[in-house]
DNA sequence: AATGAATGAGATTTCATTCAT
DNA sequence: CATGAATGAAATCTCATTCAT
């Protein structure tokens, strides 16, 4: 084929593409096992096009972990305004809360699986999930609303696993939906599951 | 350099020392990122004699996962016999057979990590652990000791996950006991946290 | 952005500031490993721009060793219209020779790096200076001013090579003055060291 | 063709062909024009059994370099000794020592050219010759054998250009012979071309 | 039982150059 | 006059794997 510029090219609109395809691949096959040369590929590029958008495979990746870690972060400060503004009970809100973050994850799958799950940021990631959470527990304590037995921490540890691990196996499968999920886990973790 | 069988060499030991390093290798670095060249430097073997004990790198990850795997189910057997035995309550038998899963973890943390978390067939396990304790959850609902509100399999899942999580962060870091973490555990999907 | 024509712009400045770029990076960096992006970005245009006025690295760099050629040239040829008009003693007359040789070096030290040192024509160049020191030196011995007992396109070829460390060395480090340089050469060539 | 080791194949001798092969392009093309695929080629080799051998393109050129090195200090060094022994004149100790130099040269041109001229550690080199030539010289000025006109770094800097340049048109395209270079540069250098 | 020597297949990355606008 | 977008052609290097001894 002929060098130089193609018919009709827009700049924004391949690196768009390589972008879209790296995620489909690095959410399918994580980073080791995703190739630059599959992905030129796929968009029906040259290969030193694609160094013409991003300057390393290295690059790219972290440039889509970020886009994910940003667009959570928003949906979480969001729902924090949400919380002073409605007047709900806490089961209802942390509900709410974690609806909102399972919908996020089931309308980005695929940037869920990279920036949740296979990027080593996503270790960090939930760390702060978990210290987060730990503190907010540990207030609510206080408040007189949980029991002054359990270790709070272990507990934001076990609750992020239950999150984790849904969101892997129910949410981004489509078994299950935000909503349902939301209730399962405040149910269980509010109330247990013994009988009364 | 000379070549050929070295003095006081035996292919059972050589075996068991390239099993061993690749053990800390895949658990360290992943199954990609290990290579076998850094394997048989360890090792003080060449590449092939690496390739006269496994076929190759897939197989002998895959051999690593089975040996994971063969302990933890003559565990959980054992757990099940164990309980035919001990006349206790449902609440410390589970809590016992955690500790004992989580012992087991910590006794073998490297194989833990390789078999339970980097391993495709990890996904498979735990499929199936999630199934084994939806089915007991279910029986035990119908024998009256759990509450009928609950989807049990997404209970089931969720407590899956809070065990990942928690192995990884607190078993396998040392930061916590097994007995602590099954407790925490029990307590927590039994009773929830809320204050009565 | 914008295509097209830039406001202001012209031609021939940007010929020239392309050309006045390039020769700092191949003097810098040597043919190889400059960069024509290098070139460009420093020169705040695109890379077709560079082709615009440039068929290629390879032309634009010899267009640069012509420059420095045709400037040594006509150098040279002044220096001999001088020697006609003034009544000097032939060692007088070499010295003020060397000294205006390398001042123009010290005036022009970027493209003396690539035209005397870096270019593949430069060998050509101390050829013929070679070629032309030695008929020179041929004469004047035939004059009766030399030795006979020397074979000149040897001490011919010697000298240029001091030329050549000289100005790399001295010159164009501005460790000694075009004078001073030219002073000892001829000093050396014409008497020697030794003690009398 | 198929993989593995060649019949009667000797990794010493392979190292060695590869080690020569790169001296005769390094000495060719320079070392960015010097392509390892090249190279392999031209050992009848792959590439990988080149990265067998040498880390990469850097190590081998250094790996050579350092080769050209060793040789040419353990000749200065030799030289050393034989002054001792032997009863000369300053004059005919220098032309033998030149001769010497200049016979190393003619027997191993293609190291002589990466080494003295392609290296970047030529440069370093040269100046600890420059620098050890002025001593010498300030040593024989002060003990009379030499003018004391004469800033000595100079005519030291100016004898290892009229080295670099006879080395390279005289001595390696085999010109004229080590004896004869030595001889004219000791006599130019000690007594200059002027007649008396 | 083990080594020495080599390769197939591919990965990422770079750079001069060129169409289409 | 100049740019935006793209490519051809390579280069260096890595890694699992395999013959021949």
């Amino acid at each position: 084929m002929a060098r130089g510029r193609k018919v009709d090219s827009d700049g924004e609109v391949t690196k768009r593409l390589l972008l879209d395809i790296a995620i489909e691949q690095f959410a399918e096959y994580g980073y080791h096992a995703t190739k630059i040369s599959e992905i030129v590929k796929k968009a029906n590029v040259t290969q030193p096009t694609f160094y013409l958008y991003f300057k390393s495979k290295e690059v790219i990746f972290q440039e889509i972990t970020k886009i994910f870690q940003k667009q959570l972060i928003n949906l979480t400060s969001e729902s924090l305004l949400e919380e002073y503004i409605e007047e709900k009970s806490l089961k209802k809100e942390i509900q709410s809360g974690l609806t909102n973050i399972f919908t996020f994850f089931l309308e980005n799958p695929l940037l869920t699986q990279i920036g949740f799950y296979e990027a080593e940021s996503a270790r960090e990631m939930k760390k702060n999930m978990v210290e987060q959470i730990t503190e907010n527990l540990e207030t609510e304590k206080k408040l007189g609303y949980f029991s002054e037995d359990y270790p709070m921490n272990l507990v934001a540890e076990s609750l992020v696993g239950s999150i984790e691990r849904l969101t892997l196996n129910e949410i981004l499968t489509g078994s299950s939906s935000p909503a349902d999920i939301a209730k399962v886990l405040v149910d269980v973790y509010f109330s247990g599951i013994q009988k009364k």
